[in-house]
DNA sequence: CCAACGATGGTCT
DNA sequence: GACCATCGTTGGC
């Protein structure tokens, strides 16, 4: 079942950890949301919106359960839940997924055979299931993209988020204990308990 | 295993 | 013109 709008209208932190364990569903393709990251408009330098509303941040401060999606270092797309309160400004990242359904496609786009590559990380995710600028500011409630519910109860590590210069020492990364389909710092200390 | 580095283009100052 | 919420490759151990 599709997730509702109430799901998203969480304050930005519990939505970020509630995603973990739910589905990632675009066509035939579906995934295990394993690691997310919070972006703030409050007190987070790191957040795009922090420095308010501007051409490309602007899905940001439109209605919870609306994607976010846009280009990083000229070559990746990132895809970013919009959380809180409509208009607040705040999102939740998508960083890493396990891959469940559309395999072979993932392999495909991906040029790797090797299931634990093909969307441990936020670019890897947006290639492996062909999302892009065109998806962008999609409402998840409408489709085609959605994120069904699970049964799935994930024990959660939190740790500070990763690539970031501004903000980085916030505690606002949370993944799913022991899962190896986490984004590629997976063999750093960060992740080790 | 792991650190360093270059590719690459939209956005904002 | 500087800055990036990244990734794959390379080369050292």
């Amino acid at each position: 079942m599709v997730l509702g709008k109430r799901f998203y209208k969480q304050p930005t932190i519990e939505l970020a950890k509630a995603l973990l364990g739910k589905y990632l569903v675009f066509g035939k393709l579906k995934g295990i949301i394993t690691e997310t990251e919070a972006y703030l408009y409050k007190n987070d330098p790191g957040c795009h919106a922090s420095k308010g509303l501007t051409k490309r941040n602007a899905p940001m401060f439109g209605p919870a359960g609306n994607i976010y999606v846009y280009l990083i270092y000229g070559m990746y797309h990132c895809l970013n839940i919009v959380s809180g309160k409509d208009g607040e400004g705040e999102a939740v990242l998508i960083r890493a997924l396990e891959p469940v359904d559309g395999i072979s496609l993932m392999q495909k786009r991906r040029k790797t055979k090797i299931t634990e590559n093909l969307c441990n990380g936020p670019g890897k995710l947006t290639q492996a299931f062909g999302i892009a600028k065109k998806h962008n500011n999609l409402s998840l409630l409408d489709g085609p993209i959605n994120i069904h519910n699970s049964k799935i109860k994930p024990e959660i590590i939190t740790t500070p988020r990763i690539g970031l210069t501004a903000g980085k020492e916030l505690e606002l990364r949370f993944y799913i204990k022991g899962n190896k389909f986490v984004s590629r710092y997976n063999s750093l200390s960060i992740n080790r308990i």
